[in-house]
DNA sequence: GCGACAGGTTGACCTAAATCAACGTGTGCA
DNA sequence: TGCACACGTTGATTTAGGTCAACCTGTCGC
């Protein structure tokens, strides 16, 4: 698929619903969607979720393909509704920091002006529903318990965003992959996900950006663990975790 | 003044209300308040003010004092109107990361569950209103004004913290101490005040802690910009800067 | 008036992680 | 079939910033 032209599918042409007479009206694929509970939408019912299908296109991208770019007019909004995102910001010079990866139910588009802020890739193959943001914003004053969840989805953000600063101002490379996986184990747990079998979709270039190391630091603290036996890297870009509780010391230093 | 005991006055007690008739029941400090524009209590009108003061306290704290301890139970939130607080994460080992500095007409309370995620600790003399914060919440309801305006400020919060990722991930000592002072100057601007003049009552460790550095490397990096003319070290620890666009640029490394 | 102490600066030296470099391995395309 | 390229690993060397130590200044309490 080509960079430019990620493929696009207006929400109201893309008819899934089944002959069955659900509570929905067949017509909203969303009142279908697997990750709605987890994602923005989980908080309206049926009948609030044909306004918001009114406003959603859905899209899909390919490893690469820029989502959004820094700078540009923040004309949009985001779910993610399948495989990972990376958000970042870059230096005049080319340096990277990865200020976030966003799974499927994650939400695109909190920390925004009239300009994107920041960039965001995809990382694998990725679909998402897509925004209009005047339009979703008009829909905040509509129902009032969007925009009490978009504050709590920020202010989870932002809680995570202290937890990243300390890891890249005060802790160490293994301490920060350590917690890095520590993460992303929780996440699987809360998911409902084996929290000992972790799915890193992404690079070792890009676990760096994001830790603020580079590759061959990140490839030779994944060495030191498996070799210590705190981690097994299997096939297919999994990790397993030998001992949590371990992990979760290392991952503070104590 | 004890670090346990700072002084409290209810709201309601403090009647500063001047003898002409303002548009403003004379009962409510608030009306008077000089930051209220730029806090959060700016968006609500005089009788909304009202219903504000009713469940607020104002507190004071002289530097050290801690204001609240990452882990305790979240009761409260707070409006800094007076003086500098710094907010801070540690690691079992004592490691400090600062957070982010707050100034007045900044609010404390933003990114929290049922219990603090962090630290907070007065840097200088420091006066706050304090809220009961389920009693806070229930005004959301009544004033979905309020509501916005903490979801635009969060909003905010967050993009401060994805550029302090970028700094403390991927920016060299000079850029990230270039970056802090550009960023007091940007706000000294805002708040209507000389951008080339910065006030800095935190100490050479508090900025260390903040940027990720030593207080030594802190200290060595100060010594460097005087040298090359960058800035000039004024008396009460502020900060002249001879040049704000060369700033700019030696904070991104461009 | 002075002794203790906190905060700041500077110097000498050290080290964690970056940089530079070589080399595998797998995959997709000519 | 093979070769170009992206990605990962490992080794040798460098370096930015940390650590350790000395010293200076101002100030607060006695």
């Amino acid at each position: 698929m080509s960079r430019s032209n990620p493929s696009e599918s207006q929400g109201d042409l893309d008819i899934l619903g089944s002959p069955r007479a659900l509570p929905y009206s067949v017509e909203n694929p969303c009142a279908a969607c697997e990750i709605r509970e987890m994602s923005i939408c989980g908080v309206l019912d049926c009948e609030e979720l044909d306004a918001l299908i009114k406003i959603l296109t859905r899209q899909t991208f390919e490893t690469h393909d820029p989502i959004i770019d820094e700078g540009e007019s923040a004309d949009f909004v985001f779910n993610v509704t399948g495989g990972a995102v990376k958000l970042f910001k870059l230096l005049p010079d080319g340096r990277r920091q990865i200020t976030g990866f966003l799974y499927e139910g994650d939400f695109l588009g909190m920390a925004m002006n009239d300009v994107y802020s920041y960039s965001a890739e995809a990382v694998g193959d990725v679909s998402l529903c897509r925004f209009n943001r005047r339009k979703l914003e008009g829909l905040l004053d509509t129902f009032p318990k969007l925009e009490r969840r978009l504050l709590s989805m920020a202010s989870n953000e932002l809680a995570q965003a202290q937890d990243q600063m300390l890891l890249l101002g005060r802790k160490t490379a293994q301490e920060k992959l350590c917690s890095f996986l520590l993460s992303l184990s929780r996440r699987a747990e809360s998911r409902g996900y084996d929290p000992s079998i972790l799915h890193l979709p992404m690079s070792r270039n890009d676990i760096g950006d994001f830790l603020g190391l580079t590759t061959e630091t990140v490839s030779r603290t994944f060495t030191n663990l498996k070799r210590d036996g705190v981690i097994r890297l299997l096939e297919g870009g999994r990790v397993q975790i030998n001992d949590i509780d371990q992990l979760q010391d290392m991952a503070e230093g104590a």
